[in-house]
DNA sequence: CTAAGTGCAAAATGTTTGCATACTT
DNA sequence: AAGTATGCAAACATTTTGCACTTAG
């Protein structure tokens, strides 16, 4: 069984808190830093939480560093994911355009996507723009 | 300018013997271990093969390692892959629909898609029909 | 009370860097 | 000759682990 610990729950509130957002161990370590929670506990619980399904892991190709975020298992499901290979940042496909993709496929091709299984990689708007 | 050199070379002629795995930098080193390279040799020359767009980087969410596989750059830009989860062949999208989605997010989400980088999940047709 | 979690410091892992030497062009 | 790459060892950044102590249930 696993203990509601204060730390844990500091964790998870933090993620929480800006389920948008991907952070480092550091930037977490970082942030809470004023609460009480060591490095190896960041480190435990984060391991912990994305065993437990509640945030998850994404790695960046420049950075070796690994970076989690909040998630809601329904929403992955109802869209397709976009990920920057720069940033790291995850974005929802738009509704319509997934929806017409999905449709294409399947009458064209008979192909049926698999949305959470499925991520597109390239460059979001703002990295392109940074460039 | 680069040079041609002694493990440069070794390390491509590898990546090109076995075009279809991944290869972390230990293993890489293990393998040309009785050929003279060192580990740092190694890592630079994945770095620079890899800007050059001979090789291919990839990681893996479990593993702390980079991976890195030898990939012909111009035959994977000019498809977006799908591949069955059920049989794992790969298929590569209709051009037209391709284009399409590329359009798409392009001018209403600014999210440059990556071809080569990209691959959509899903059951194709024939395991399909025999479901 | 017991199992699980904590903090700390030390170790492990994977990668990068400084430097003197050697190779390519 | 000039510029680039190499090998080695040391430095780095991130993550994991051992251990004694504390806390949740």
């Amino acid at each position: 069984m696993t203990y509601n610990t204060e730390q844990r729950n500091l964790l998870l509130a933090f993620f929480k808190s800006s389920p948008d957002t991907m952070f480092s161990a550091s930037q977490i370590a970082a942030a809470l830093e004023q609460n009480k929670i060591s490095r190896s506990a960041v480190y435990r619980n984060l391991a912990a939480l994305e065993q437990e399904g509640k945030i998850r892991r994404y790695t960046k190709e420049q950075s070796r560093e690994a970076f989690f975020q909040f998630y809601d298992v329904q929403s992955c499901r109802e869209h397709i994911h976009m990920s920057c290979t720069e940033c790291g940042k995850i974005f929802h496909m738009e509704n319509k355009i997934a929806q017409n993709l999905i449709e294409k496929l399947e009458n064209t091709e008979g192909f049926e996507i698999c949305k959470e299984k499925t991520t597109l990689y390239g460059i979001c708007k703002e990295c392109a723009e940074n460039k």
